[in-house]
DNA sequence: TAGTGGTCTAGACCACGCA
DNA sequence: GCGTGGTCTAGACCACTAT
């Protein structure tokens, strides 16, 4: 424990909008993080920029090095952050504004403000499917809400999706879907993903799904399966869904070890 | 420092396959991860069972509560274990083999034993393309290697690659690219990828591209738009890559914080 | 209540990059 | 040689889950 810093800390921390809350339930290296995370966006720290080494930065915040150091490897991970042994931490260079994992360009859309909408086509309880019940990892006698969702944006289609769950969800309907989002819904009721395996690949569509989403003769489709799976290792999602490739394309971004 | 552990410590050890080499330059935890993750693949830890705690793990291993802890976030990180808090960590459901960022099913073709091939269509130094350098968030003017190549599996295409790099390669040549590849060309020279991004999306084959990849007409092609950074954020590589959709699909795979 | 993971401290020494 | 990140220790207390 050092003193709680001095006049200049304390401008340096204003300049980059460094406030840790002690009595706040949010961890400390979570906080700080937040923190740093606003300073790159908001253009305070820039792409490149060397940011305060991990010794002085724990001694200005009055952590302990391990903390700051948690902080900072959240956003490497995220690639926000570079770290150099023997040279320092940089501010990653711009070109990986939303670093980390997959985000989508609907995503993104919908952060952007327009407002994405949802249709339920078809929604049955109870439905048998051998093969989505094997993709499940489930016994093939399993009975299974199937889901049928068309996207829209401004008014069009842009994707379908059709989803089976192997739940008990009496509650659930078009409405909820229509208004809150299946995960949403999910969550409210304490179900949520631990891990999702998602493949992304492309073929022809077929004809409902051409007039579904008003595509042309030479209009492609992304396709994209996926598997959701509980804390305890449960399945409890799987999904089809296809996009328009003109309106919607994965964004991945690796960082090196 | 405790004693260096009884005889069932030392059984148990055995029977995961953890033994710490301190004298080693690789770190503990990495060590540790590595053989954690070797009695997961192996079967030896199977999916669903809870792994021992992490104080008892360390007590047992000689090493300090943090350095376990280190070794096992890597494996959460990349979906093979799962931590509850006041439950324990448990092996992941087989369902995530390869968890942890983009795996292509033609990387798991070349670790399956497959032979892929490269054949060299184009390479060509000192070309401007002023769409590419802007790409590559250089100076419009600035000369490049342009560089375009045939992935095969067992004699069929199934790939074109397209590639453009702003490098100074002169002993560059189509007969390296054909038996080592782009990437281990260029790590040999100190030049490897700190981040990159890739951005996969679908769209209607050219002619050139349905004759190169022996095209049908409804058969389909992923596209992958990709950019790498050096560590020091500069780019180094634009490429845009098209892949046989019936033959290449892109796995993801996601972890909850 | 007992046991687990989650967070945090206050240091230590080492390895690497650069001047 | 000096400053940086990389690794590691030996604890501490808290929050959550299951019983």
């Amino acid at each position: 424990m050092t003193t709680s810093g001095t006049a200049d800390d304390r401008g340096e921390n204003r300049r980059l909008g460094l406030h840790l809350d002690r009595s706040s339930p949010v961890p400390m290296y979570h906080q700080l993080a937040e923190q740093l995370e606003s300073a790159i966006r908001d253009g305070i720290l820039r792409p490149g920029e060397t940011i305060e080494n991990e010794v002085s930065l724990a001694q200005r915040l009055d952590l302990s090095r391990p903390t700051v150091r948690h902080a900072i490897s959240a956003l490497v991970t995220r690639g926000l952050l570079i770290r150099r042994r023997g040279v320092g931490t940089t501010v990653a260079t711009d070109f990986l504004p939303q670093a980390g994992g997959v985000t989508s360009l609907f995503d993104e859309l919908t952060v952007q403000g327009y407002a994405p909408a949802t249709k339920v086509i078809r929604l049955v309880y109870g439905e048998l499917d051998q093969r989505i019940a094997l993709r499940l990892k489930l016994d093939p006698h399993t009975p299974l809400i199937a889901l049928e969702r068309l996207r829209l944006v401004n008014g069009t289609a842009v994707a379908m999706l059709r989803n089976w769950l192997p739940l008990d969800l009496p509650d659930l309907s078009a409405a909820h879907l229509e208004s809150t989002g299946l995960y949403e819904f999910l969550g409210r009721r304490g179900i949520v993903a631990a891990a999702t395996q998602q493949i992304i690949g492309s073929r022809a569509a077929t004809t409902d799904e051409r007039r579904l989403l008003d595509l042309g003769r030479s209009d492609s489709i992304l396709t994209v399966t996926q598997l959701a799976c509980a804390a305890d290792g449960s399945t409890f999602d799987y999904g089809e869904h296809i996009y328009r490739a003109d309106r919607y394309q994965f964004r991945v971004t690796h960082q090196a070890a």
